[in-house]
DNA sequence: GTACAATCTGGAGTGACTAGAGGTTCAAGA
DNA sequence: TCTTGAACCTCTAGTCACTCCAGATTGTAC
């Protein structure tokens, strides 16, 4: 057993930055949160990390890119923990992040029509002529908010 | 003249956030932080605002809503302020952001996309399944980098 | 052994707000 | 005119998820 441990691979922090693609200063913050617990020391007091880590901080790198919260996925943790757990939470938390997802992406694409219109009623270029982008920010009839 | 700008409706700083939509803390960090000038003062030390600072607060708003950074406004403000510059930089700030806009209604596509895909393999409710969210988050092969 | 990169901790910064504490002013109503 | 409570003030610090920097120590290749 002790033997087993020996012999398991590992690496200090660069080595699990390396392999998950996760910086240095953001793996300490993870520590720092508790998402990621913190991990055995060498006599020279840095960390070494097995397996295990490498797994965790995939999961919560993977979690991250999907635009979990950090909160979220402490929860996502949990249940990872105990599979025997009900399943209901997990799938709680990543359809109300869809919807989220959904809701962001509608809005991004109505800026994104009234940017594209904005933009274009000022191609740029001609010296001293009134700029329409200016004068568009000013309209106070494009700006959603009731005068 | 004097006479003149002594009948100008001045309001205090909740008149200017009821007018714009924009919150009290929202138009003191505006000030603090030099998008809105600092406003004369009643005898009691309180913000009076004009037509000006309506007029002004408006456009950062507008600016803001359509996801423009407070640099890039303090930017374009200073355009405004300067009607008779060329407008070729405020439509490059305005084709850059919709660049970024773009971008990124592209990249919560693809996370919608994901997202749905794992949220469906759970529907949720079954005690002691394995989760299949859970496993889904776990597996790398669907982390986007390379191990 | 030497040198340099990697590692450590602690403190603070980023961007755009947002909240709270404790004190003052203002305006409406009696 | 007086009272009262809301609005206002400044200052400080918190939010979220990192990110950066300084000064010191460790580890590894040559």
């Amino acid at each position: 057993m002790l033997e087993a441990k020996k012999l398991e691979r590992v690496v200090p922090i660069g080595g699990l930055s390396d392999r998950t693609g996760v910086k240095v200063e953001t793996i300490r913050y993870y520590e720092q949160v508790g998402l990621l617990p913190p991990p055995e020391r060498s006599e020279g007091n840095q960390r070494r990390y097995g397996r295990r880590h490498v797994e965790r901080l995939a999961f919560i790198k993977h979690a991250r890119d999907l635009g979990f919260p950090v909160e979220g996925i402490r929860t996502l943790l949990r249940l990872s923990d105990n599979p025997a757990m009900a399943c209901d939470e997990a799938h709680a938390i990543a359809v109300s992040h869809l919807d989220e997802v959904r809701d962001k992406i509608a809005k991004l694409r109505s800026l994104e029509t009234e940017l594209a219109r904005i933009a274009v009623t000022c191609s740029g270029g001609v010296k001293a002529c009134d700029c329409a982008i200016i004068e568009a920010l000013a309209d106070h009839g494009q700006c959603g908010h009731g005068h």
